[in-house]
DNA sequence: GTAGAACATGAATGATTAGTCATGTTTTGT
DNA sequence: ACAAAACATGACTAATCATTCATGTTCTAC
């Protein structure tokens, strides 16, 4: 019956457009203090002088320091998945698809630095919306991988561990040039990770011939 | 003249038998906290405790809680490397190298469930230790591809780019599989990314042509 | 068998900080 | 205009915890 420890509890919404405001104000530069120097490495009395509001008003808005590094995941998460998919709206070619999707998240990290350590560190303060975090990417992935694998546009198997390849690939990518070297990676290196997956992911010559399924 | 800030202070060396025992079981201590409960989150009493040794004697072996977080990257960095390289030692052929590569990987993830743990949390506490770890495994993938480009074994290409797809892959793998699935991908999962690497990696028709380079 | 080195201890200290609260100020509905 | 609701504040509290230190104990070399 009761709520188990780590849910979503509801956040007290602000009510006028000043409070919508102030609470705005809090989440960025939460989000700033944390992908600068770590969560635990941050104060309240940090977030708050940055956001240029009382520390009490913290309070108003997020029951604890946790809820709003919660919160900030939720955001984030939302902002890239909805990111992607404009990127990607109307591609009927999954490969093409994948290829824009790689460019369009390696971008997404380059505007978003602190994005790979806000998630990280939820990890240590609420494993559950961490891997939610990876999860609800994934489900996207995999539906749109088994649609393709149905219509024959990739190889046949298990849509899960290509999505999970996928997924890591970008990562990885992202961690390396985005976040690490702070410069979209070269041309050349997209061009080389865009054919490696699309290798990858290619039906064999057998399955073409079974088209649409 | 003087050290940087993050760089390796030698850590005080245990002259006597005695005490590489007591080394030893305050790692082995912080490592199962910190992988539980996650850096900030753990106590030096925590680890004393653990270890069953009086908090000063924390301070005989370790300069600061940072310290032993560091000490403990650089162990599972070589323990890893060391691992993997004793389960590829022979093998010739790249593709089955990597195959073999991979399922030793998650094996070894399955059998360090706090690896991921320690070497995220290291992120906040040593930026330039963090990046090591995975540099590291980066330069002796790399050196690899490029001799089996050489070699005609695989795609001519960016072998660095290569190298960090592969390591995201595993890396994901591990993650979804050996750490939150706790149990070793089915080997179905398995054989699908081994087929997966290997369609990317394997050269294209015209460049098998030019052979031993 | 003893001096000195190595190792061990846990109570005390000093600093940090998440969260509270009593006291405002501003906005809104009527 | 004015009551009530929403928003804002910063000083305070209570707890935590990394690190130190004064005081041992156990080895090792000779």
């Amino acid at each position: 019956m009761t709520l188990k420890k780590d849910s979503v509890k509801d956040l007290p919404q602000p009510v006028t457009q000043r409070g919508e405001m102030t609470r705005r104000k809090l989440l960025e530069a939460a989000e700033n203090e944390f992908g600068a120097k770590g969560f635990h490495n941050t104060s309240i009395a940090d977030i708050t002088k940055r956001a240029d509001v009382g520390q009490g008003t913290f309070y108003l808005y997020f029951p604890s320091k946790e809820d709003i590094l919660r919160e900030l995941v939720r955001y984030m998460s939302r902002s890239l998945r909805l990111y992607l998919s404009e990127k990607v709206a109307g591609i009927r070619d999954r490969l093409e698809r994948e290829r824009l999707g790689l460019r369009a998240f390696v971008d997404f990290c380059f505007e978003h630095k602190n994005l790979y350590r806000i998630v990280m560190q939820a990890q240590f303060v609420d494993e559950a919306i961490y891997q939610d975090y990876y999860r609800t990417i994934a489900e996207g992935y995999i539906s749109g991988l088994r649609s393709a694998q149905a219509e024959g546009q990739i190889r046949q198997g298990d849509a899960e561990a290509q999505a999970w390849v996928l997924m890591g690939i970008a990562h990885f990518l992202g961690l390396r040039y985005a976040i690490w070297q702070e410069q979209a990676p070269p041309e050349s290196v997209l061009q080389e990770v865009a054919t490696f997956m699309a290798s990858g992911l290619r039906p064999l010559a057998h399955e073409r011939e079974k088209d649409g399924g």
